[in-house]
Formats: structure tokens, C-alpha cells, sequence
DNA sequence: TTTGACAACCTGTATATACAAGTGTAGAAT
DNA sequence: ATTCTACACTTGTATATACAGGTTGTCAAA
């Protein structure tokens, strides 16, 4: 099953868990104020900092907006959809939408590595990689196609039943290992034909391509993933805070 | 022109601004220490609380890492190419890119409310609502067509000047609109005689669609964007941080 | 040589306090 | 009645302090 268990080791999580679990089961509804940092402060016995440490969280994940002088307030999460942003795996996203799911494991092998796949993973052509490709069928029918490559010195095999369950839960549950932070690539290609071959592709000419470079805390770069989904099932969700004062990334 | 100008009114946005600037000219190299909180506080005469707050804002915006007991690591910023995410208008990624562009503007009046569009901004059918659709011409190709929606309670008119240049410095700029969030969807359909009209499509059948709902800091929405981007040419790059401890938002 | 204890340094969490600045309201002065 | 002022309440920024806990190197004991 897997439903991310709410952790509460800190006082300002705690905070945090509490209020977007209310925000996002409607207990709150859109528009409504929540209590004064003050408020807070003293109904979970804490300091104004922590509650504001919570607050930011809340905020910056699309729960709530805070308005100086005002206060702060619910946002409708309900329309807004949800943050299917962040790193997200199949499974996390599949178990929430209680969709029937199955995983066809194509390839689960220790291989020679590519010369795409090496620029991509920043080692040598020929050095040694992990793949897993999969297939995930929704209702009856393979819309993605998952091509996974793994450093052996980080991840020293995959479990068959790992690479048919969740591969994140095996690398964070079992290997211990601490992901930290990935870039995505979202671009559209001309299908290939082993998509065609592995897919059920109807007679669509492109393809989603969504490109993970996935690191360890240590911004090891450990895992490089290609997910290929059909152009009719795929879509991405984000939130966004513009930000208005500190200088653009841009 | 308009270059983003870093705005230093607090002590920890200035920190932001030196850092990243600094890390995204090269000029601080990927995997090098930055001095410890400590040494920055000392450095720029401050606590060390407001270091922090600014290098968690470094940290989300994937300019550097920290590791607790160690310290904090600038992130390659060349290799990751650079977080296009969040609300950035075509004009700024346009101005990033250094490329030859182009926007003919098609439409840029005040129409009644059709049925998708009065969902989508949560108003009756029929309610007037201020349309600008422009193609955005890349060398030469009409890659991107923008149909923009606003709220005439809200954006009064829209200058010819500003739809051929950049509707979102209009707003901030002269307006003084000030915004907020925006949910994003992206999503992959089929072309529409209108995409086939005003774009040069050659012979795709599919486009990409990316919805843009925008709000102020009000929370209120003022303006619904479809930004519909031809497949060969349509990237999204997002960099993502793992919530290690946290519920997870899903 | 290896092991273990310790110190020095680092980030993470939490508290208390202070003042700045935006918002709304009640009440006084006009 | 209208306008203005003062006050109360809100979030934003900044400082000082304290301790917890991870990391690394040193040095002494085994």
C-alpha cells in the first residue's frame, strides 16, 4: 500500500501535517482564515518562529496564502488539483488515484552502457549500468514505458520483486538510500519502434518524454530515468509562487 | 529589455543575490564549500538566522546543497541547464535564449465569455472578458500561439504596445498588479483548425497545451492562459527537491 | 596499527525579543 | 456626516542565544 506516513519529529512538521491534512480533506474551506501566527504559537505551546517555519511550507506547497497585516488563508486545493509536482514516483501517483495498475518488467540486467545513456549518467561509454524497463498498464493498456539506469556502485541490483512493486520504496526503504533533489525534462519525440513494440501506441507518430536525473544527498548523480508516456494520458501538474522581490533565477 | 533586477531591500535577499549571481556566472565552481553560516554572518555583519533564510532560498532554487555537518555545496547550474519553472513569461525565457522573436498579435479585444473559458475563470457565460491571442514567431517559424484571458474588473485594457511586447510587465510594471501563484497544467491534444491557421504546424496532428491560472495576491483569479507550443519545440525543465521528512504533499 | 574518546566545526531546531510595516476599526475632531 | 488619528492586530525582518546532532580530524590507549 504505501501512503506516505506523516512524519512528526519536529514541532513545525507536526504544525505543518495537521493543517494541510484539514486544508486537503475540506475540513477548511477555501477562503477561510486560519489563526494568527500568535494563535498558533500558543495552541501548540511553541514560538511565533517555528509556527512561521510551518506556515512557509504550507505556503509554498499551495495550502494556504499569507497576506501582511491580514493574515493567512486557505486556498482552494480542491480546484487547484494538486502538486503532482516535486519528484513524484508511478506508484505514489497511481496509489492516489486508485487506478487499476499493473507493471510489465521487460528487462531487469546489468548491461554495458550506452553512449546516450553515459553522456546522460556522466561516465564512460561501455562502464557497467543497472536497467529496468518496464511497462505500467492502466485500465488494460501499456501508456508507459519506464527505462531506468542505475550506477552498480550505488545500487548493487534490483530486486524483481522491487522493479514490479516500487523501485523508490526498495532504494529509500531497504538500501537506505537519501534522495535529494532531480531535474526533469518534458519534450515530445518521434515514437521509436521499440515503443511501438512494447506499447499499445494506437497509431500516435510522438511520444512524452519525460528525462529524470535523480541525486543522493551527497548530489551524487546515481540514476537517470526515461519515461515515456502516450500523448492522450499525459499530463503534468504544477504550482508556482512567483517570486516578487529577490532577483529572477532567470 | 528588461532584465530582472535583483532588489536588495532585506539583508537576505542581498545574500541571495550575491550567491546566485556568483554561482550562476561559474564564477563559483559546482562542488566547492561556501563559507559556513557562521563566517557568512560574521561576513555580511548579520545573524546567522538570516543567512539561513537566505540560503534556504538558494537551496530551493537549486543553486546550492547543504549537508548537515558539513556545510553548503554549490550545485552544477550549467549541467542543470536551468529551472524554466515557475511563472516565467515567454518575453523572459525569450530574452534568456538570445533568439529572434517575433509576436504578431492576432486579437487584443473585449469579447462576451465562451463556455470553456467562463469554467476556467470562474465566471458566467457570457461575462466580457478581455481576449489577446498572439502567435510567437521563432526564426521565422510561428512556433507558439497565446490565448490569454483577463478579468476586465481587473485589467481594464491592454495596450497594443504592451500585448506585442510583454502583457506580464504591463501588469506588474504599470498596473501594479501584483501576482501571486499560478497553477500550471500541461497536457499533449489534437490540433484545432485555428492552431493549423495562425501557426506553422507542418504536418503534426497533436500540440502541446500548457494552462496557465493565474491569481493575485488576493488570491483572486484575474487571468486564464492557454499557451499552445508546437511539439518539436516545446521543453519543460523543472528541478525538484525531495521532501525528505515531511508528509508528502499527495 | 587499530580503536576509541574527544574536541572543533558544521547545520538543524527552538525560544525570546524587538521593531517595521500593512490592515482595519473605533472614536475624536472637524 | 465626514475626515483624521490613534490603537490593536496582523505578518515581515532581524538579532541573540541555546542545545541537538552529524562530520571530521587529533591524539591517546589498547
Amino acid at each position: 500500500m504505501s501512503m506516505v506516513i506523516p512524519v512528526n519529529k519536529n514541532i513545525y512538521s507536526h504544525i505543518y501535517n495537521d493543517y494541510s491534512a484539514r486544508i486537503q480533506s475540506g475540513q477548511l474551506q477555501a477562503g477561510k482564515k486560519i489563526p494568527s501566527e500568535s494563535q498558533l504559537a500558543a495552541a501548540y505551546s511553541t514560538s511565533r518562529e517555528t509556527v512561521r517555519k510551518a506556515l512557509q511550507m504550507l505556503s509554498e506547497n499551495g495550502y494556504i496564502h499569507k497576506i501582511k497585516g491580514k493574515g493567512s488563508f486557505v486556498l482552494d486545493t480542491q480546484r487547484l488539483n494538486f502538486p503532482v509536482s516535486g519528484l513524484i514516483s508511478f506508484k505514489e501517483v497511481a496509489d492516489q488515484l486508485g487506478r487499476t495498475i499493473r507493471t510489465i518488467v521487460y528487462e531487469n540486467s546489468l548491461v554495458p552502457c550506452s553512449s546516450s545513456v553515459s553522456q546522460r549518467l556522466l561516465i564512460r561509454e561501455n562502464e557497467p549500468v543497472w536497467k529496468v524497463v518496464r511497462a505500467r498498464e492502466i485500465e488494460g493498456e501499456k501508456i508507459i514505458l519506464d527505462k531506468d539506469y542505475f550506477l552498480p556502485s550505488v545500487v548493487p541490483s534490483i530486486p524483481a520483486a522491487a522493479a514490479e512493486d516500487s523501485i523508490y520504496e526498495y532504494l529509500e526503504g531497504k538500501l537506505h538510500l537519501r534522495i535529494s533533489y532531480a531535474k526533469k525534462e518534458i519534450s515530445v519525440e518521434e515514437v521509436t519502434s521499440e515503443d511501438r513494440l512494447l506499447l499499445d501506441l494506437h497509431d500516435y507518430q510522438h511520444i512524452v518524454v519525460v528525462r529524470n536525473y535523480v541525486h543522493l544527498v551527497d548530489t551524487q548523480l546515481f540514476q537517470y530515468t526515461e519515461s515515456r508516456h502516450r500523448l492522450d494520458k499525459f499530463q503534468f501538474v504544477d504550482f508556482a509562487r512567483r517570486a516578487q522581490m529577490e532577483g529572477n533565477p532567470l
